[in-house]
DNA sequence: GTCGATTACGTATTACGTAACAATT
DNA sequence: AATTGTTACGTAATACGTAATCGAC
């Protein structure tokens, strides 16, 4: 049995050459490494270090077992690593989901359902994805715009989300009751990149469109509130009055568009997670 | 960083359940185990046990970490293990020899050669095991009845053997001078079986014969000497004036039993075994 | 009452740092 | 002179055992 503190010591003077240079790096002294290293030979009972009077190097036998140092150490630090990510797991709700907007009421839920634990939510552009995750565990829910009818799942519908464009009143299209998606073709659009399947959806429906991205939400919206560029908004996504003066905002008529979500969990986990989905019923 | 002994301890608690159990198996009090398990998870800042009054069981983290315990003890053993095994390995001499008389003359002469090391010798019936076995440094050198030609070896001839055949003055053979293999044929014979390739090849080259076997020597030849059936004698074999008194020994006219003996080394190794090399030629 | 876990406390081990020394550069 | 490794010695940390306490079976 070799202390672990020897053995981290081994692996440094392999990798530093000199005891000195150790004693530095792993702040213990000179004289403290030199004992160590003896004891060591001792327990092993066998000679690791070739020593001159004022040089000591580790010969074919330390440098195998210098080898080893460096294996048993990554098995320690991966003994740590494992026990305390999975810890940590254990203290967070992970979900994944195909759309921000349902986040957007899903993780206040979940913060408040499960005080003291993290939530953490993934947003994703494809279903498969999302589906495997469940599966392996990664996500304990996710969040797509179809139930999944397999029997190891559970679905249920909780939120209803509906696609609207945003133009300026002086747009060609601005007068209209309604669009389809077609009309929108040749335009340029703005549009943020985090949006799940929506955009790669309006992607393939609007042909010829060119979508001026954004990854900060923040700084496309302000871009919405002064340039005379169309761009999406939804049901959900306008908060209060936040539709700019000079702005219409008009509904698709196209099916695609008009959404409903489903909170979908592994049938075994339903249980444990019925405060979920009553508070998910209750808005 | 965990201590060795604490991981140690953790793995025991997996095994035996009670702390008192492991208490009894380490041979340390059941205090320093709670301890040791406190201040464990202390280190991790994690809870890896469950705890009522007077019973604690690891928890599911506690699980994961004791699985982790056993990788590290194990790659801690195998530490110890292997560097024990190669300073053994270090301090001997191994060789490998298709037939036990070689070894009679090489082994006193290593003995001598590599005082304090240990001499290990292994004796095959197969060519191809030995020149793995060389190749692969299992065996510092090897002792064929061929030499070989190949460019990375070095190949010295140094002893010669010769088979004879063993007869009770009574037996219908015992008069002749000479005998063949064949001659031999639906014969009982002793013989030994720990005898390298003279094994197979006998058995190969006399048809039908009868081999009656013996794994210890000195067995053998205590029946050798009061039995009247046949049995092999070699040119080296025979020490002294062992031969009994109503037995007649006729040598074989088939060169395949008349053979040399060559003592093989990797060339790059060859400097280091003149010594060896030179006592073999003195004999 | 017995058994198992924990806490408290004193002891023994031992790993540590400082200081002094030796030898090499 | 500066650097490196070793030895000597006192100190501090700590792992241990014993004894006492508390609960559960």
């Amino acid at each position: 049995m070799i202390e672990t503190y020897i053995i981290e010591q081994l692996a440094a003077v392999a990798k530093y050459g000199t005891l000195s240079r150790v004693a530095e790096t792993l702040h213990i002294s000179q004289p403290a490494l030199t004992r160590s290293m003896q004891k060591l030979e001792d327990e092993l009972g066998v000679k690791l270090f070739e020593r001159s009077k004022n040089r000591i190097t580790l010969n074919k036998l330390g440098e195998l077992a210098a080898r080893h140092a460096e294996v048993v150490m990554t098995a320690h630090y991966e003994m740590i690593r494992a026990v305390q990510e999975a810890d940590r797991q254990s203290r967070t709700f992970s979900y994944g989901s195909i759309a921000p907007a349902p986040m957007w009421e899903v993780t206040p839920i979940l913060s408040q359902l499960y005080m003291g634990m993290t939530v953490s939510s993934d947003l994703q552009e494809n279903d498969d994805v999302l589906v495997r995750g469940l599966d392996d565990g990664t996500y304990k829910i996710i969040i797509l715009t179809h139930p999944l009818d397999e029997e190891k799942y559970f679905s249920c519908e909780f939120l209803h989300e509906k696609l609207y464009m945003l133009l300026p009143k002086s747009h060609r299209l601005a007068g209209r009751p309604s669009l389809q998606l077609k009309d929108l073709a040749g335009e340029n659009i703005l549009i943020h990149s985090k949006i799940g399947f929506w955009y790669s959806l309006v992607k393939e429906k609007i042909p010829d469109a060119k979508f001026l991205e954004q990854h900060e939400l923040s700084t496309l919206r302000e871009i919405v509130k002064t340039a005379d560029i169309p761009s999406f908004e939804t049901n959900v996504s306008i908060v209060g009055d936040s539709l700019p003066k000079n702005k219409v905002m008009i509904p698709f008529d196209d099916s695609e568009v008009d959404v409903k979500f489903y909170c979908i969990c592994k049938k075994e986990n339903r249980q444990e997670l019925t405060a979920l989905y009553s508070a998910l019923k209750m808005n």
